[in-house]
RNA sequence: GGGGUUGUAUGCUAGCUUGGUAGACUGCCGGCUUCGGGAGCCGGUUACCGGAGUUCAAAUCUCCGCAACCCCA
């Protein structure tokens, strides 16, 4: 049969892939606006999922939301050179408004450090006001003039900013973990999505940060694409924007702040991971639609059939997102091959059998496997199944970021492991030279040092230099 | 950062070399028959990426722009 409207290549051409079961599912679309995609309301709703849980951990922790402007005068955005630096080449800027010209030209915020912390300076007096963390929900702009892809690298992207402003660097440093966690059970419990997190090195930290963390994911592919990130910023900024405040002994201080964030990347990353040659497969929490039910029935049994699934439909939708899909000029392959496409995570099929020996036949998205089951507490019974679903499509990711990983213990193991599209594990020396030198040498740039591969550090040596080392580093191809 | 390819309807594509009525399949809408892995028949619907130029005449040739894709660094 010719697939006219599905994913015409397997998953292993991944480029091609990608794109089409993006664009094919209706998930997505590209726009008119070079490296502006649209979000369509399936693939909305796993965004809208990630802000609204990511959203309650925040306030449960203390942080509150706000929002700042658009955009950003050019004088504020100046103001912290590094920060300055690293964004300026992909700023999009306003410059005119109607037929006149602006005398000061306006940046279009590639994030909001810079207009926040002008307005913050002015709210900090006291060490009582301290700590003020703050998150705002929104969309940045970044002119990227590499290839865009749609999620992974787009000149606008929706993200969360978090800034907190703290009396103590310790105060400071201790958020990061519990953000850091915070992110991590979002990916893990929402997007069944596993991911390395470690320290960004030197060269590849945040412009204007102290210290940069992240969560790294593995493509299909083999390469690597960060997610959420955190940083530490010191006093660069309070200084920089004279955020000052007078502490308990009635002495002026800088305040010391942290900037953390997750975008709309992570999406691109999760249905990557997940995906197969038929399409997309949505994790169940973040899925619009939970379950389909399909009713297959001809014109002598189409009235019990229907009748019995709409039963079934009305019992499921109390608990769980529901489709019932009794639209009859289709039929029940070419359903069932669209919702594959779409990625929903349980199939229901329901005809003349299931009615009369009151059962179900079902079908996990991601084992594609038909199994028949009892109609008796169907509500614990599904959820049970979409449970066991979750943590499946964990374990699969889990073990294929395990797999792509290959610890080297010297450059031409890095090397060959590179060229073997996998993640090289790497002890370093730090120094800026050795990793640049196997950045232009393998095209490879380093992505975090992960948390939990430190031990051990001090008997290892660089796997360039063969000096001491100080670091355990993953170098990988990234997007 | 460098090089290359492509753009015709919802999608896929023919036509372009040699300028002259834009065609198929798919989708979508209506109707009838169907329905356990992309059903059939009948009828209908929709397109030359944008702009400028050459020409009696441009999807076709030229230039500029926009967009998408690929390769190398």
């Amino acid at each position: 049969m010719v697939q006219f409207d599905g994913i015409t290549v397997k998953k292993s051409e991944f480029s091609e892939w990608y794109t089409q079961a993006l664009i094919k599912s209706e998930f997505f679309d590209y726009s008119s606006v070079s490296g502006c995609i649209v979000f369509r309301p399936d693939g909305y709703f796993i965004w809208e999922s990630i802000q609204k849980f990511t959203d309650l951990a925040f306030k449960n922790e203390g942080i509150k939301n706000a929002y700042f402007p658009l955009l950003i005068p050019e004088k504020l955005f100046e103001k912290e050179k590094e920060h300055v630096e690293g964004f300026n080449p992909e700023v999009a800027w306003v410059m005119q408004v109607g037929n006149s010209k602006l005398d000061e030209k306006l940046a279009i915020r590639p994030t909001s450090e810079t207009i926040i912390y002008d307005s913050v300076s002015k709210w900090i007096k006291s060490w009582r006001d301290l700590p003020l963390r703050l998150n705002q929900w929104c969309s940045v702009v970044r002119w990227e003039f590499k290839h865009p892809t749609p999620l992974l690298r787009t000149r606008e992207f929706l993200w969360n900013e978090g800034h907190t402003i703290f009396a103590t660097q310790e105060e400071a440093n201790s958020e990061r973990d519990r953000i850091l966690q915070i992110y991590s059970t979002i990916l893990k419990e929402y997007l069944a999505l596993p991911g390395i997190i470690g320290q960004k090195t030197e060269s590849e930290k945040f412009a204007g940060a102290e210290a940069s963390y992240s969560i790294e994911f593995i493509m299909p592919d083999g390469k690597m694409i960060q997610g959420p990130d955190f940083h530490n910023d010191g006093q660069n900024f309070a200084k920089a924007f004279d955020i000052k405040f007078l502490d308990k002994e009635g002495k002026n201080q800088y305040a010391y702040q942290n900037t953390f964030a997750i975008t709309t990347r992570v999406i691109g990353a999760m249905l990557a991971i997940h995906g197969d040659d038929k399409g997309l497969v949505i994790p169940p929490k973040v899925s619009r639609i939970q379950i389909v039910i399909v009713p297959i029935y001809n014109n002598e049994s189409k009235e019990e059939v229907l009748s019995y699934s709409n039963k079934i439909y009305t019992e499921l939708n109390k608990d769980f997102r529901v489709l019932l899909d009794d639209v009859d000029i289709y039929s029940p392959g070419n359903k069932f091959n669209r919702y594959e496409l779409r990625g929903i995570p349980l199939r229901i099929e329901i005809g003349i059998k299931e009615s009369r020996e009151n059962a179900l036949t079902i079908v996990r998205r991601d084992l594609m496997k038909k199994e028949k089951i009892e109609n008796k507490g169907i509500t614990s019974q599904l959820s049970n199944i979409l449970y066991n679903m979750h943590e499946d499509m964990y374990k699969k990711a889990k073990e294929a970021l395990s797999n792509a990983i290959v610890i080297v213990n010297n450059y031409d193991e890095l090397k060959k492991a590179l060229s073997d599209a996998k993640i090289a594990q790497a002890a370093w020396c730090g120094s800026d030279q050795c990793e640049k030198t196997i950045k232009s040498d393998t095209l490879a740039k380093s992505t975090n040092m992960p948390f939990d591969a430190q031990q051990g550090i001090e008997k290892k040596k660089c796997v360039y230099c063969g000096n001491v080392a100080k670091h355990i580093v993953n170098f990988a191809k990234s997007y």
